[in-house]
DNA sequence: CGATTCCTTGACCCTCATCAAATCACGTGG
DNA sequence: CCACGTGATTTGATGAGGGTCAAGGAATCG
């Protein structure tokens, strides 16, 4: 695929490059695909690329030794994945549904970071949008019921499904949930089992409709930020 | 103060700055000092400035509109408060010990980020490193035990005051915990009440001895290590 | 010595985890 | 077409961990 093709070409680490930049950068890029399920790195593992999620979402996760987990990053189309300046990886990563990554290999990408400051601004601004979207996690994960829980996550992805079609949430929404249960489980901190139960207690309080697993229609949007917790007046611009 | 006199001079933001990159840096930079307990900024004001801690520690906090309250991230000495290119601040600062604020105009600082990539590349890694730090701590609040919350965060705190005196930690140490008891239920999500009685039980079992409300001595780090639930083997290099 | 603030301890209960089983969705081969 | 197996999800019963409410210490400051 073409750089100039590129459904993520304006929001990804490239964004900003034009020109000799995006050139240089079409010649050290090669695409890779996984199924969903499939492990991406692992952690502790030698990386010897950095990459772009093109379509489909990847998550990161990190284990305590008795094996439970806890998702540390939700990948979506224009994320970033890898650290530049670090050849092991830090966290397992695994395609949620089917993933293409645009990658490039590191020891080129690191040294075009170092010779572009568009590139490294770039990264900057996408670290701290990162970091940004971490602490409101953090905040779920330690202050929200898992009511709110399931209810912020919902709106999370109805947002940013909006935000892909350029859209601002509102009213009827019709979604498709890009992780399994037990994934929603390990973003939320919660079992599989709570999870299902609070979903199942969402839809008998008509917050959501569900179309078989994974398929979410939400009556009105507004009800659902209500029910999780969030300040109703959106936060930041970003 | 002269910068070459600071404490922080090659760890903060300005650490790889030298010669007249340093000297602008220097006109564009006062100080503030606030006590415990002390606002530095509120979420949503006005934020003319970024800057450095240079001593004391300071917490950034978000919270729900009925109260429930998270804290998000730790300043330490050399850490950096505010976001280049936002005016707003996103989160509540707040003193928990004396701090000494190094200080930067937000607007000439803006344009030295856009001119100087050894600044724009030192935020970089800044903020790469407290994203690592973000989700080592997603991993505490979504999945540990009380127990383990509290004895995660004494041992942070025993490595962090290590990394200052340039050691190793281990073995014997003494040290003092920076927050109040409130602090420390809103760093781990969880209640000052079950913080009180998780300090007291590590206690009763001989993994920490008490001195005073915030003095702390490890008889032995390792084994309070155990009992964070960490794997032992110290994860990645920084 | 009160007054205030921070911390600890106790009693009780609720949310959510755990363990177990049932149901559903789907693909496969007879 | 249907029995069967497999994996994901739902549902149920039970209990523990941590929250809530309330009271009692301890340290600090006037």
């Amino acid at each position: 695929m073409r750089c100039t093709d590129c459904p993520i070409r304006y929001r990804a680490v490239c964004a900003h490059c034009e020109g000799e930049e995006l050139s240089n950068l079409e010649e050290m890029k090669f695409y890779r695909t996984y199924e969903a399920g499939q492990p991406i790195v692992w952690e502790g593992d030698r990386m010897d690329f950095v990459g772009s999620v093109v379509t489909g979402v990847a998550s990161l996760t990190q284990t305590l030794e008795d094996g439970r987990t806890q998702m540390v990053g939700l990948l979506l189309p224009s994320d970033f994945l890898g650290r530049p300046g670090r050849d092991q990886a830090a966290y397992n990563a695994t395609a949620a549904t089917k993933v293409v990554l645009c990658c490039f290999r590191r020891k080129p990408f690191d040294q075009m970071m170092r010779a572009t400051p568009h590139l490294a601004h770039r990264l900057l601004e996408m670290t701290l949008d990162e970091l940004d979207a971490a602490r409101e996690w953090m905040l779920l994960l330690g202050r929200k019921t898992a009511r709110e829980k399931i209810a912020s996550f919902i709106s999370i992805i109805a947002r940013r499904q909006a935000a892909l079609h350029k859209r601002q949430p509102g009213g009827r929404m019709v979604l498709e949930l890009p992780l399994t249960r037990e994934a929603m489980a390990d973003y939320l901190g919660l079992t599989i089992e709570t999870v299902s139960r609070q979903i199942t207690a969402l839809k008998r309080d008509g917050v959501i409709e569900l179309e078989g697993k994974r398929g979410v229609i939400l009556p009105d949007f507004a009800r659902l930020v209500e029910e999780s917790g969030d300040d109703s007046d959106g936060g930041l611009p970003a």
